[in-house]
DNA sequence: GCCAACGTTGGC
DNA sequence: GCCAACGTTGGC
């Protein structure tokens, strides 16, 4: 039962999957996530979904956009059959990062969920507040 | 089933 | 390096 396309954030550490990675590598599985509320949003996402991809720690920064490539599906690298990954590609970097202390001075985007669940990795993102996100790093939908 | 202790994440 | 938020674990 698949909706309106969706709009998605992750989160990684550079130091552990960085943005030039996925570029590098054209596509990911996006794995290790084990938190429940994260899982249930990967098993949201639907093929052709667009996806925020964030660096946490260092940079602290929205930098591209991926795609979702394949939906849901066990997670390889869990030991436990519940968890999900999905697959990743690049699509295009922001023409000029988003930075978190740029969102967070941003009212429009007080309450989403980069702002309110800093530990969240995996969140949805109101179609106003992807398109807010864009437009502040110079880059078309 | 409650809750204290503990671990992890991630911003500062 | 510290701390807040929050999930998990284990004793009862």
């Amino acid at each position: 039962m698949a909706g309106a396309p969706g709009e998605w954030l992750v989160k990684s550490e550079p130091g552990s999957y960085s943005w030039q990675q996925l570029v590098a590598e054209k596509h990911t599985c996006w794995s290790g996530v084990r938190n429940p509320l994260a899982r249930s949003h990967l098993a949201a996402m639907r093929k052709g979904d667009a996806v925020l991809f964030y660096h946490s720690g260092e940079g602290k920064e929205v930098v591209g956009i991926a795609r979702v490539t394949k939906e849901a599906y066990p997670d390889p690298t869990a030991d436990d059959a519940k968890w999900l990954a999905v697959d990743l590609a690049p699509d295009r970097a922001l023409a000029q990062p988003v930075s978190l202390a740029a969102i967070k001075a941003e009212k429009s985007l007080a309450d989403i969920a980069l702002v309110r669940m800093s530990r969240l990795s995996v969140m949805p993102l109101p179609r106003a507040a992807f398109d807010k996100i864009l437009s502040m790093g110079k880059t078309k939908r």
